[in-house]
DNA sequence: AGTTGTATGTTGCATTTGCAACATAAAGGA
DNA sequence: TCCTTTATGTTGCAAATGCAACATACAACT
């Protein structure tokens, strides 16, 4: 667990959280390692979740699945991400995504259900703890909504555009890598995945992007370099 | 202000936060009164906010608009309701939605900048103030993935009903009453609001759903009495 | 009541899209 | 290396959907 410290000490939930201080939390409120191999599932929707999940090593998915078999990945999360956290925030609401285990992953089972709901007083680090919690989640937010600018675009073209301008602002380029193949980039942007396939032809024939595997380049974009 | 301090008290944000405090609070930091009539803008997008809104009376909505003029509706606020509390609390990003007048309102102006950002000791009950904005966050974020879960849906068809699923679990009735007219479920959908009206129809002459105006009957509707 | 503006309903039409089915390529294991 | 699995590309087709254009209904204001 030593080596883990140091690693957690990196991640922003523990911003501001000294090591002693982070072992002795740890230890307190019982946090477990454990590993999941690809396609697990971690989080299971309709649980009532009590510990929040940090990732060690490996990839997570947020993911959300209906009665039709229906996948919409509502997240692709790595190493140093917190994940279940606004579903204890919120005061103990039964989940309503899961948690899959992209590739073989470790991670940490931290139950701060207590901890968030317990009386402020109890650690001196506690309210460094959920400051830092309501920054991840404000910011957690702003993601949900870009992704929500994404999908009520009215078109696939649009869509895909959008999604490209915003990786492009992320990464400064107009050359950028989607950290998602054609199968989960279509459950992320909703729509069927040949239909993407056709659109990006299309979009390329017309010379409005260029794409090899998961690279893309907008062309004539305005607004970046 | 006076009587709007009680109204403020029984706001979530402010929870256990007593009169004096609060009275204390809104003049330290200077929050400020202001009125604005239908369609007016009150955040905008692009801006970089110092401040929180919240709601003493009418009606909010946060919505995005892109360079074609789609609009989509991203929330419906009303009286209580605060807003642009992601942008402060995540740490002064540019603000990436704008918050519109519904109908002639009158909103309270927060400069949380300060609060949200300045040191932990600043007041006894900040921590508290820090607290409820966590869990308000969070809840925040609960709703958006119920909206994007709506949004994801491969069809028309789909997105209705599971947005009628959800306002029948909320107001826990098969018959439910939707806030939103044909114009702004359209754009909250991401949907042409002529396609919504006409797949309406046709649900109802399938017998999935009874409708008339905003209010909407799931007809053999599982989960729901 | 009359006027104006906005919300809603309706319809034809071209296009987009999901869906299914199959081919090919790439990746992972034995 | 071979085999199996998974990801990706391709295409035909029917259905869904955006769009435009127009009619009607409703609400607000004078």
């Amino acid at each position: 667990m030593e080596n883990n410290i140091k690693f957690l000490q990196t991640v922003p939930l523990f911003n501001g959280i000294d090591e002693e201080e982070l072992t002795h939390l740890l230890g307190c409120i019982g946090a477990k390692k454990k590993t999941y191999v690809k396609n697990e599932f971690i989080f299971l929707s309709g649980d009532i979740p009590t510990s929040i999940g940090i990732i060690l090593s490996g990839r997570v998915q947020i993911i959300k699945e209906d009665a039709f078999g229906n996948r919409t990945i509502l997240n692709d999360l790595s190493a140093g991400a917190v994940f279940g956290e606004s579903f204890i925030c919120g005061g103990k609401f039964p989940l309503t995504v899961s948690a899959q285990a992209a590739e073989n992953s470790s991670i940490l089972l931290c139950p701060f259900d207590l901890l968030m709901h317990m009386c402020p007083q109890a650690c001196e680090f506690h309210n460094t703890l959920i400051r830092n919690m309501m920054v991840m989640v404000s910011r957690q937010n702003i993601k949900l909504l870009a992704q929500l600018e994404v999908t009520t675009k009215r078109s696939l073209r649009e869509k895909i555009l959008t999604y490209l301008a915003q990786l492009a602002q992320e990464q400064n380029s107009a050359t950028v890598t989607a950290p998602l193949g054609r199968v989960d980039l279509a459950d992320f942007l909703g729509a069927d995945r040949s239909s993407l396939t056709r659109e990006l032809k299309r979009m390329q024939e017309e010379d409005l992007i260029q794409y090899d595997k998961n690279t893309y380049t907008l062309v004539n974009a305005v607004g970046v370099k």
